[in-house]
DNA sequence: AATGAATGAGTGTTCATTCAT
DNA sequence: CATGAATGAACACTCATTCAT
């Protein structure tokens, strides 16, 4: 029997273990070759397995990668449920803005895994999407709409909001190799510079 | 003797035919299953070629990708160029960004295309990046630069706010998939919210 | 992992008997069809195993050729090292000039795949070339001079004679062909043709 | 119709310029890589025309093979036929020796065509092999045979005397990487050398 | 006499996956 | 749990040869 198959049985420590290196290693593996870029082989060495053991927690290919998919979408979700309804809006958004920002720089390859699947037509993560996250983007939708009809923001389309939150956040995980081309700073002035013109644009905008 | 091995030397009518049969083709493979997801068979399938026939024009598969982004980015580059110092910032960065957005609409295979090369290093473009990209950004900085010395535009840092302006207008392009799933908006009807989205925050900001 | 890039560790018995079937089979078609001329599948199907099984052992084509070739060298090599300093120059070279004939009738293959690598520059094997058969022909080449001029042979070039006495008895094996088509003799008789007409040329001359 | 197809009818001045230029680029390319080693492309782009032009003169790869092969061997003939029945046999036999070492050392490319032509089997020229270079052994090999009766040169078997010198002059030639290995004479010091220790040992033996 | 265009049949190599132990 | 061994299906790329002009 698989260890997959056992479904919620208690795993051994060695289970776990090596469950977590083959996660580590497939996040590495996949975000920088993409799926089809990427070998079981290469994820099996990372992971510091041989290949049939790899398959022996994951029996495929794609099972390891929608794993590690799911593994990071719960870290990625995460920020946007601290947007508390209760505390002013300018601070709470400009506090998501900065963890997301932070989110980049501290995990860009979650970020990559992410737009990757993202690009190729998001087939593995389609029922989370209009699961899960379409929820809790409603849910704060909501909260965005309900501060606006208080006069507290610009009337603007919530969704697009959380859309141009994610994209400028992101891309400076995903567009790494052109933001290292463009922008002599080292990286921690890069991500600051990033930052302030963020809080400027979002919250003020560019007119005087 | 290949047809890319002639050089500069004048093409037949029948190769310039089957060259942008091939440069569709293959925008449309590599843009939908990434370089390694894409096979040669396929891109020469869906330009009416036998493979060996394709392989006559483009001797190597990497040969197809590196033309098929050439081509792309051109295109891509162009915007940007019209930014006019003479003109009115706001105009100037409005229209700008609006041309961007219009090209993720009519263009996201292209737009994917690019991220996608980006997402895994940016390896078959750097010289791109690091040559005519970088020449064109740096003298539109300055452009910019110019604008808020003269109190024009809040003092942001010039080259973020590029940034800025890609990834909100390219994130419609690349993750499509994502904004189909939590967007029940006709496509129309998205691009339009999404553009007075980005024009009020961009210009005006969130903040009453 | 492949089974070769295990570098010197213990081998499994299936292991062992594989790559001797491999290096068998290498060297029967190696030797009959050069190296651009045989294909790993003809080497796996004579080896009884599939191709994808038999680049298990060997991951490329010109790995299965180099081992095969190193394989046979080491035998190629020995007789000559038995050239006893000690003994009578005369005994000693005929009973190297016969076991070099005895070779060359009982694995013509081994000698027409050296001299096919000869013939095309010898790439493979230049390291072993400059290596260990340089020390050994000049080792050997040191004892022949002494007998020269301890007045038991002419003086000659020893390493010439050395060159003598591998085209002469190499000939039988890698010019089978021809010998073949001039010589009615049966084998057997045809060798022992030539065992006589050289041991008269190499010891005494043709004239009398 | 085909320039080959024509037979013995005349050929235009650049029908035999073009057939020339084939033959020259056919022995340099088909003496280094073998015969499936090289490819028509080489050839062609070697004599500088296209391919499909180089296939007007001959229609397949084989042809060109047997023409080239036929083109050189007439030469690598002629030298026997020059053994003068009424001259001194040590002389005679001398005079073939050096000649054909000569012709090793001008003509390297057309002795490993050979050399190559023979360890595959030497299907191409087989009727050759048992015609015409038959006959002329036969003749010359009767010629050495009166001599040897005469009493002018030790009993030998005349045909195997042939084999000794066909193998140790062109040795010079098919070997060239291992004596370029071995021998750190420059070329032409090398040759002399092997002049006089092959004039040795042919006509007075190694014993004193 | 020459060439641009095209292709079928390979050919080495990769890789996810399975099997036996 | 773990691994050595094995394989089918693919895949990029090659090459002799043909066709149309």
């Amino acid at each position: 029997m698989s260890a997959r198959a056992q479904g919620s049985k208690k795993r051994t420590r060695i289970q776990v273990q090596n469950e977590q290196r083959i996660m580590d290693a497939a996040l590495e593996v996949f975000s920088t070759y993409g799926y089809r870029g990427s070998t079981v082989d290469q994820i099996a060495q990372r992971a510091g397995l041989s290949k049939p053991n790899l398959l022996y927690y994951y029996a495929k290919k794609q099972d390891i990668y929608v794993a590690v998919l799911e593994h990071t979408l719960s870290d990625w979700l995460q920020p946007l449920t601290k947007l508390d309804p209760e505390g002013e809006p300018a601070e709470q958004l400009w506090n998501y803005i900065e963890c997301k920002l932070e989110l980049s720089r501290s995990a860009p390859k979650a970020s990559r895994l992410f737009a990757n699947e993202m690009l190729h037509g998001a087939h593995n993560i389609e029922p989370y999407l209009r699961g899960e996250l379409k929820s809790l983007v409603e849910e704060k939708c909501g909260v965005i709409q309900v501060w606006i009809d208080a006069g507290k923001l610009k009337p603007i389309a919530p969704v697009h909001l959380l859309f141009m939150i994610w994209a400028t956040t992101q891309h400076y995980a995903d567009f790494d190799a052109q933001i290292k081309a463009l922008c002599q700073d080292k990286r921690e002035e890069c991500f600051g510079k990033a930052s302030t013109t963020l809080k400027t644009i979002f919250l003020d905008g560019l007119l005087p």
